[in-house]
DNA sequence: TCCATCATGTAAGGTGTTACATGATTGC
DNA sequence: GCAATCATGTAACACCTTACATGATGGA
């Protein structure tokens, strides 16, 4: 269902095609999903069959046919529905943190080579989300709700960032010194 | 490949059935990784055909027999080789920050109140993790090393969590009062 | 009586990845 | 000449969920 919510969420505020949307989740919304190319062109076809969106060929030349994509008036509805509905029991699945839990069965220099690499890899994509942050702060923006709430979803995510480097900091610092 | 790992690390504990291992991976280890029974069962089967596991039925009256899983010398090394591989690009997919960032196109009070609820959700979440961690610390424990790990994981959710709550209430109680 | 727990599984379907195919344009 | 970008897609597979099936024991 995410997946859907999230192609339907894009093409509520202008129609787009496939690709455009490719660059979009990649991009706008990386921090919160990710999407292959084959499962967004799946996805779409099978919103098309639904009636959420429905879908224009645009000749270009010398390239495949643009296929441009727009929400019907079912979409929203569906869209408005999708994201009013009761958050279930959220699914827990990080598989770095699997790993960091069963670590002490890996060779113990090969992990904390590891630790050190995925701090620098959250640093940067911390550093990449403030950017998005100061981007979206800048705009004077007319669309005033989308961007408390995308500032907020933001915000969280980076705040988790910054959690876990410190734990990750605090846990490799502790263990250059002593024992625990 | 992840519950694979999963069941592996908890095995190289102490051999167990399904069964244990469902209930060991929604208690100890809920806060990381979910699975469903069907799956921990199919799954056992394949780390069977691989030979990571040997398994051996334990009659008992009234019951099926149970399946008592022991982990190989194979699926030792195997277990190593998984954990010592490098953490490759983390691929996010949360489901409640897809379904904030797109706030704006739900209800209004309807999304306050799914906030409220998550706020809340989290909460209960982060005090049976911190009953975990206590827990884990009061036990002397024989696996001094296994430990370190498990608590790392532990507090960089637990971090992770409290993160989350401090921008919940921030928005929440900003939005009461004025706008942006 | 009905529900929860113990214990394992099959079947069907949804979600997501990887490999592959096509073919023109632009830049190194 | 080679790789990247643009643009869409098929096929095969891996991963995960939901519904269902079986059948005994023990507690409200």
């Amino acid at each position: 269902m995410s997946l859907r919510l999230a192609l339907l969420g894009l093409l509520a505020v202008e129609p787009a095609s496939g690709y455009d949307l490719k660059r979009a989740i990649n991009r706008s919304t990386f921090f919160i999903w990710n999407a292959t190319g084959p499962q967004i062109y799946t996805t779409l076809h099978k919103l098309r069959e639904e009636g959420f969106i429905t879908s224009e060929a645009l000749p270009q030349h010398g390239k495949p046919d643009k296929q441009i994509h727009t929400i019907t008036e079912e979409g929203r509805n569906a869209l408005a529905q999708f994201v009013s509905q009761p958050i279930r029991a959220a699914v827990t699945r990080d598989e770095v943190l699997l790993r960091i839990f069963f670590g002490s069965f890996a060779d113990q220099h090969a992990i904390r080579h590891e630790l050190n690499a995925y701090l620098e890899r959250i640093r940067e994509e911390r550093a990449a989300m403030e950017a998005t942050e100061a981007r979206i702060l800048a705009h004077p923006g007319r669309k005033h709700e989308a961007r408390r709430f995308q500032l907020l979803s933001l915000r969280i995510k980076v705040a988790q960032h910054k959690a876990t480097e410190e734990q990750l900091l605090q846990f490799l610092a502790r263990e250059s010194v002593t024992s625990d």
